[in-house]
RNA sequence: GCGCCCUUCGUCUAGUGGUCUAGGACGCCGCCCUUUCACGGCGGAAACACGGGUUCGAGUCCCGUAGGGCGUACCA
């Protein structure tokens, strides 16, 4: 176990710019930037934007946007892949001189035939290229790809910080193509030039990887370079089961800040899916940071479960500081193109906020709920609400009302009053409580009534029972 | 087809041969608290995919079967 500074580590994410952040991806780069930060390296971010056809500018905008929301930061710029080809031609030509690579002449009809042929006697479809073998001076004036020249014999075994060893025999492996007949560089040849250009030490991503991670090995090995050590997570799937689709999680992050889903939260539930900590089940990513390893990750893929995830936000917000959930808000809201009032009311929802957080899942309910704080008079009742009103007298909200002038403004002091008014008009406590409740909070659900009276103040309290005595059944 | 990976309550998971009549969390059900909802407290139903081994002893090790996933591209 390291106990200083260890800046030998250097991870990255490197997603495509093909669509939004999305949920696997963010775990992923937090899985990451976990690890780096763990070990005091670096957290590097790479845009693999090599497929000119799918990746768009957007993309790449909303995967900063993303990352920049569950706060996690990248260490210096963002690396564009594409913009290093000219670097991954060369590491091609260097591989050609070195012989661990070869020009093939074979078109895709020529592959296509062959894969056909093989698949007909059932034999491997793994494209065997005739031009491994033969002498540069006899190669045609054709286009060519570069392949990788991969051993044939013996096997290949890439040792997995979660999956443990794994090998491959080197006949189920082939020789990929490096470089294109355009020139332009494939994946595997781009992620292990930058991988290794770029220092990392750890690749962490997802087990959709695992067989690459051998193909890429013996990139690494062809050039004489150090092997990274991996770590393929399982992926995450969706509630049935089945790989996330639009159907169901695989939305961007974006779409659980806007449900209202704290960041923090968000972190905590990504990271617990498929990685765990003894018990723990909710903690700070402060804790999570000191705690995160590869001994902690499960194989098996996870599926994404929503109301845990509202549990965990609900959890996050009751603990929250105070103004540092109503920064929160403040930024929630604007999501909406919304400000907060600046205000009274923003007193009110500061002095509310506590109470209301305690009962609030998400930032949605949590903004919500705080309805009778922010509104201004007459307040809009829900349907509830008035059916709460409708049911008392006139008579007694009013007469309320006019008491209310006299009541020391005190939690202990409405306490008694309101149970004593109770009594002396013989009516049970929630009678009267709850008629008060919809008329001060428009609701029949709220924090304490007598919370709600304080929050409020005399003024305001006897403006909104004001208000509501023409909803109360006249006498 | 071939290769690789995976498999504990509905879900997320703890568990590294004996303390497992399998623990926690979410969800669900019941009770309590209570002016509402929630929080909280207490209790409950609920799992080692299957079959063979190995061992005095297996959720834990080995083999197989089934199911699922990924790869097998001049996509990433």
């Amino acid at each position: 176990m390291n106990t200083g500074a260890d800046s030998t580590v250097v991870t990255r994410f490197a997603p495509s710019p093909t669509g939004f952040l999305h949920i696997g991806g963010a775990r992923t780069a937090l899985f990451n930037w976990l690890y780096a930060r763990r070990h005091q390296g670096k957290f590097l971010l790479r845009i693999e934007d090599t497929d000119r056809a799918r990746s768009t500018p957007e993309a790449t905008e909303a995967i900063y946007a993303g990352m920049r929301w569950l706060g996690l930061d990248w260490d210096g710029e963002a690396i564009s892949q594409f913009a290093r080809a000219d670097r991954h031609r060369e590491v091609a030509e260097a591989m050609l001189a070195a012989g661990t690579a070869y020009k093939c002449f074979s078109t895709q009809e020529e592959i296509a035939a062959f894969r056909e042929a093989a698949k007909a006697e059932g034999r491997s479809t793994l494209f065997r290229s005739p031009w491994r073998e033969v002498d540069p001076a006899s190669h045609p004036d054709q286009p060519f790809v570069v392949r990788l020249k991969a051993p044939q014999d013996g096997e290949t075994s890439i040792t997995d910080e979660v999956q443990g060893a794994v090998t491959w025999k080197n006949d189920t492996l082939d020789d990929l193509v490096l470089l294109r007949s355009d020139s332009t560089p494939t994946y595997m040849l781009a992620v292990v030039v930058d991988d290794h250009d770029m220092g990392v030490t750890h690749v962490i991503r997802g087990d959709d990887h695992l067989t690459n991670a051998a193909r890429q090995s013996v990139i690494y090995t062809a050039n004489g370079w150090d092997i990274p050590v991996f770590a393929h997570i399982p992926l995450i799937h969706g509630p049935d089961g089945a790989k996330l689709s639009k159907r169901h999680g695989a939305l961007g992050v974006e779409a659980y800040r806007d449900m209202g889903y704290p960041a923090e939260a968000m972190r905590n539930y990504l990271a617990r899916l498929g990685w765990s900590h003894g018990d723990d089940e909710f903690f700070t990513t402060a804790q999570a940071t000191e705690w995160f390893g590869f001994d902690g990750m499960g194989k098996a893929p996870a599926r994404f479960d929503f109301d845990k995830l509202a549990n965990l936000s609900g959890q996050h917000l009751a603990v929250m500081d105070p103004d540092a959930l109503l920064a929160e808000l403040d930024a929630f809201v604007a999501l909406q193109h919304q400000t907060l009032p600046q205000d009274v009311r923003r007193d009110r929802l500061r002095h509310a906020l506590p109470s209301l957080a305690e009962r609030a899942k998400t930032l949605t309910e949590l903004h919500d709920s705080a309805y009778y704080c922010l509104a201004e008079r007459p307040l809009a009742l829900d349907e509830k609400a008035v059916k709460q009103l409708a049911s008392v007298s006139r008579g007694m909200l009013s007469a309320l009302t006019d008491q209310f002038q006299f009541v020391t403004w005190q939690p202990n002091e409405l306490d008694a009053f309101l149970r004593g008014f109770s009594e002396e008009n013989g009516l049970k406590l929630g009678k009267v409580m709850q008629p008060l409740r919809a008329a001060l909070t428009g609701r029949t659900v709220s924090p304490s009534v007598f919370e709600v009276l304080i929050t409020l103040g005399r003024d305001e309290t006897i403006a909104r029972t004001n208000d509501a005595l023409p909803l109360t059944a006249a006498d």
